[in-house]
DNA sequence: CATAAAAGAACGAATGTTCGCTCTTGTCAA
DNA sequence: TTGACAAGAGCGAACATTCGTTCTTTTATG
């Protein structure tokens, strides 16, 4: 029998995750060592091997954080029905993963874990899997947009949401690098999606 | 004197840099050891150290052709004036990436480069630096589209470039992890600014 | 022959992981 | 209520290995 509780053991699990985030936000994965991850965590190797089997289920561990707190704010997004047009749906995404990354540098741990996904098997199958639960949710936004009239109806929903699935990737990759903020890339997509002919939303300067 | 020619030299070094690239988009760049790249590039430790002085010097160079190598064929792009609107602009910079991508393994190297930046001043100024470069190129063509009336004109241009390269950016990832192609992308993205009452060129498929 | 390119054994440092020990904790008999 | 016992959580020194790099030697060339 165990001589301590088991939300014990759960929250030095977690305190482990926690110092894993952050120094792999800081430094990435590979660049970051065992020791600079128990020291972050003041535990000791023999300790923390006893929760996590190796660095490579640490990392592991923190990419299947990282994807599903994304999708699952994707889902929550698409299931409130607060965005009513596509470039709605961008904007309160890209603010959703500005929340997100200054809460948990999600969206620079998301970048590693493309990188790595490249070469883990593991990683690229839990990367796939996650894209497939936002694509759905995508999808499903997308039809109801088709539905209303609010665009073009004869391409596959599917197809129009991997691009604005691709939009927020993008926009990922220049919040971490560029500093981008929501507001830019907001404009920006009003202006394409709406073209010449309509008004849109004024812009924010 | 020099015992061998300096054509030699210069071919010797892209050998090197060939097979580093090879090895860095295989297995990343920390995970890549010297000892692979060497022996890719069948070259001893003593011969290589003499073209870089580091593995870092190795990486950096590496990022350096890639970025450059992207920035300068979307230059070419927009040179050439083969871009009637922003959706066929994409499109061409989607089928450009796949074709280098093909070619050298630009996406899967800039996704890496991506990660890495995110942790070296120096990987992270030669971005921001191409990506200037990219936004300067970009923004001229959606200024170009604007002064034609295919975008709204009363959003700055360097925004809706700014949303564009992101697009470009998610697109590797798609094409990296997922196998995606231009065709799904130049779909949806067309349905996307061609919103509900103007007719969009006819999907592919 | 002189020069330097290339080779490859060798090096110290650092890595992820293990293992034997100690200490804490929950349990239960008295 | 208390004391001792068993179990396992935690510790940290030590491990084998691998890393990037250096240095001496050999080889090839103008």
């Amino acid at each position: 029998m165990s001589p301590v509780s088991s939300a014990h053991l759960a929250a030095r699990r977690a305190q482990l995750l926690k110092a894993a985030r952050t120094c792999f936000a800081r430094n990435g994965f590979h660049a970051t060592s065992m020791q600079e991850v128990l020291s972050e965590a003041r535990m000791s190797p023999g300790g923390a091997y006893r929760y996590f089997p190796s660095k490579e289920a640490l990392v592991a561990a923190i990419a299947t954080e990282t994807l599903t707190e994304v999708s699952a704010a994707l889902k929550a997004l698409s299931e409130d029905g607060s965005t009513p047009g596509p470039d709605d749906m961008v904007t309160a995404v890209t603010s959703t993963v500005e929340r997100l990354d200054a809460l948990h540098d999600t969206a620079k741990l998301e970048i590693q874990v493309w990188a790595e996904a490249q070469r883990s098997p593991l990683l690229a199958e839990q990367f796939a899997r996650a894209f497939a639960d936002v694509e759905r949710f995508m999808t499903e936004q997308v039809e109801t947009y088709q539905g209303r009239g609010l665009i073009e109806r004869d391409v596959p929903a599917g197809h129009i949401a991997r691009v604005l699935i691709g939009l927020v990737h993008g926009f990922m990759v220049q919040r971490t690098l560029l500093q981008a903020d929501t507001a830019l890339f907001r404009d920006g997509l009003r202006a394409l999606v709406a073209g010449p002919g309509r008004a849109p939303a004024p812009p924010s300067e």
